[in-house]
DNA sequence: AACAACTAAATTGTGCACAATTTATTTAAG
DNA sequence: CTTAAATAAATTGTGCACAATTTAGTTGTT
């Protein structure tokens, strides 16, 4: 009886892998990396990457820190990316005249350009996810309630 | 007229950031993983690393392919992370008799007692998240069923 | 004017993720 | 029995994430 007791709490400890809300969102965070990466192959983007050519698809001019609010990062992971999309001139990168420790980035010609080859994207990705609209609001509703509690 | 119908197809683009799951997706996992620093500096270990001693604190023994399939990773991104887990005592990694291509991995007395520092970090977590139970399920639900369709 | 406090990026170093390749071993087929 | 196919890990190289520090420039105070 003690015995029974012993093996049923250890079958229902907190460390469970398979009861992990965490490691469910961190493995598929990292399927969906997956799953974007031969699309995005198209254009030689990366997830990140295309991430922040969506952000200047919608505003064209952006310095630094602005961006890192949008999507949640700082210089140390942007600063190297940028200087990749600058290498492959989708954006500049200027000091401002105003204040010379603010770097803003500018979408080039060609920049704006690669948002047409990334039109089919979200409709590719939303039929690999096999999932109706509703399921999928849902799920984008509580990882942005999970996202504002962490982060207060 | 067409002015305005132009500026209403812009605003609701697919390709605007903030209608995107998969980037809310990432976020939460980012701030997720993010949360569960200063909890796992105690133990010493990364938010990965605490995913495979949950694993072998469940298994205690058990081989690089079938770690990779529980959790969904390759044998990149494995080998070097075990090394690491090696070096702090917390695994043994030894070559199986049967099959020399086979490198099994075992926990230690020392990965086996840090088990019992473990223990609170699953409620800290969900006090991080102030999201009630249900919440959690649903949203652990939403992810597995995206995890498993990205998967096939 | 001088200097302390603050701010924006950049840099440094560690540890994932993952594609692609390589090495070593086992199994299967002729 | 031998060689081709398959398998398990390891290796290599690129690009994130992020903590911690550094560099450079701005603002506020006296």
């Amino acid at each position: 009886m003690a015995k029974q007791l012993k093996a049923k709490e250890s079958e229902s400890s907190n460390l469970m892998l398979d009861k992990q809300v965490c490691f469910s969102l961190y493995s598929a965070s990292n399927a969906m990396s997956r799953a974007y990466r031969p699309l995005l192959k198209e254009l030689d983007l990366t997830y990140l990457q295309y991430i922040v050519m969506m952000v200047l698809w919608e505003h064209s001019t952006m310095n630094v820190k602005e961006l890192g609010i949008k999507i949640h990062l700082d210089s140390g992971t942007l600063t190297p990316l940028l200087k990749r999309l600058e290498a492959k001139e989708l954006v500049t990168r200027t000091r401002s005249q105003e204040d010379e420790r603010v770097m803003i980035i500018h979408i080039t010609a060609d920049g704006v350009a690669l948002k047409q080859k990334a039109e089919a994207i979200p409709n590719s990705m939303m039929c690999k996810s096999k999932m109706a609209l509703e399921e999928l609001i849902a799920l984008k509703q509580g990882c942005d309630r999970l996202l504002a509690n962490l982060s207060e």
